[in-house]
DNA sequence: TCACCCCCTTGGACTAAGTCTAGACCTCGA
DNA sequence: TCGAGGTCTAGACTTAGTCCAAGGGGGTGA
């Protein structure tokens, strides 16, 4: 039993309006990594008079409140995480599909002692191809 | 003493040309991680009746041979990077630079043992600030 | 030397991602 | 009821990147 999705919003600070709470039920609640066109995509099955400036200016409020997290993982892409604690990446070359990788599944070291450097956050994004599930038709 | 640039393109099955020497003049030997429009400024100062289009056929070229790679780092930036060896990459958040960091000053483990996940290749992408130096005025 | 061919380069059209703006529309409190 | 702020919308605008059709240039063989 999470709290609901307005609470969610007040209490990022993030007044809920039926369009806010059309992107929040999509983007909150996806592994997809879904580019902003794709949320605007989605969330227009929906909410069909939605318009594609205000899920950008949706999306970079959620970012600005700390509800979702931005990538720029592949070239060209930015997509958008609402898993914002601390994890890894690893991105399939065949279909270009981002997975999160738990943060201790690998293990970092030795990034604090960079000499000169103040590393304030990092990840490991890796790239290759999904084993085993035959690739569907 | 390294080989000559009209030998690396050959090496690397590139036919030489004014405009593609100019290009590799530049971004084989920056460390600056530019994007395809810095090289395209950097070039045309020297030569400036280049084309944009050539900057970006020529920059497509080299990576497809394998003289450069191309990394989407940070939001939006696409950047060419000579550096073909494995390294991983500091992102200045202040100023937006991109530095090398050498593959041996980071231990990652583990990497191998992911279950379900054929990792092909992978980094660390760091993000903060760099130590001492006072900022430049 | 000349002609031909193939590759290269060029400017501009085109596309896609993203931002900005001006006005319409809500909502809520005085 | 009214006004003020906040929100939404369509469309213009910007920027990165690709595509295209036409022109140019250099090596090779006659
Ligand atoms: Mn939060
Ligand atoms: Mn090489
Ligand atoms: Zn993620
Ligand atoms: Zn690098």
């Amino acid at each position: 039993m999470s709290t609901s999705i307005p609470e969610t919003l007040r209490s990022h600070g993030i007044q809920p309006s039926a369009q806010r709470l059309a992107v929040a039920e999509y983007v909150l609640d996806t592994t997809a990594h879904p580019s902003a066109d794709q949320v605007w995509g989605k969330v227009r099955e929906r909410f069909p008079m939605i318009s594609r400036a205000t899920v950008y200016n949706t999306l970079n409020l959620f970012v600005a409140r700390g509800l979702l997290r931005q990538h720029a993982l592949s070239e060209g892409r930015v997509v958008f995480d609402p898993n914002t604690e601390p994890h890894h990446h690893f991105i399939d070359e065949t279909t270009g599909a981002i997975h999160d990788v738990p943060w201790d599944a690998v293990d970092v070291r030795r990034v604090a002692e960079l000499r000169g450097l103040d590393v304030r956050e990092y990840q490991v994004v890796m790239r290759g191809r999904r084993k085993g599930k035959a690739e569907k038709a």
